[in-house]
DNA sequence: GCCAACGTTGGC
DNA sequence: GCCAACGTTGGC
């Protein structure tokens, strides 16, 4: 959220800005179980090769800012947790490396192409909150991740879905 | 496995 | 700059 003309957020002019997050994850690929067992419960977020997402990444999201880590193409869908970011956009180095899976031979070290923020597990929900759950919630109606093709990995979630999803979590944000 | 939605690529 | 073809995502 960007006032584009002038290079300003939102949050310059006293704004509340963006402040709550959703990143997808596969569960094959990295669970909430696997930040679990991390060192310090803390991982950079790599692999993001969407501009849109990247943009998101690059220019919104702040360290403090909270995350609700959703499985896709998993069972069950759910957003199974929240994180916490704890260091603000970097360059990718997983961009450089063409052993990595997300190899882009554009990117290079002195102009990189995509960034990476680090987070850190703030909470794992007792219970997964489903897909079919959030579906349920109509005050979630309107949230990104329900729209028809939402793709992006990266998603902003309003002050109000952050607490209504804790809710149906069951626990205190 | 199917397929709709979306992003990217490349010829023109 | 347009747009068809193609690849990917991801819910169902």
């Amino acid at each position: 959220m960007r006032l584009r003309n002038f290079g300003f957020r939102y949050s310059d002019f006293g704004f509340p800005r963006l402040r709550y997050w959703l990143f997808k994850t596969e569960a094959d690929c990295y669970s909430i179980d696997h930040l679990a067992k991390a060192p310090k419960q803390t991982t950079f977020w790599d692999g993001v090769r969407n501009y849109q997402a990247r943009n998101y990444l690059r220019d919104d999201v702040k360290v403090g800012d909270g995350v609700f880590l959703y499985h896709s193409n998993s069972d069950p869908l759910a957003i199974v947790g929240t994180l916490e970011v704890v260091k603000a956009a970097y360059p990718d180095h997983t961009a450089f490396d063409p052993k990595e899976q997300h190899y882009d031979e554009k990117s290079k070290p002195d102009d990189p192409t995509w960034v990476m923020v680090d987070v850190k597990l703030k909470q794992k929900f007792p219970q997964p909150v489903t897909r079919d759950m959030l579906k349920g919630a109509k005050e979630l109606a309107q949230m990104v991740v329900l729209q028809k093709g939402s793709r992006l990995s990266i998603m902003p979630v309003t002050d109000a879905e952050w607490r209504i999803v804790h809710k149906l979590a069951g626990v205190k944000p």
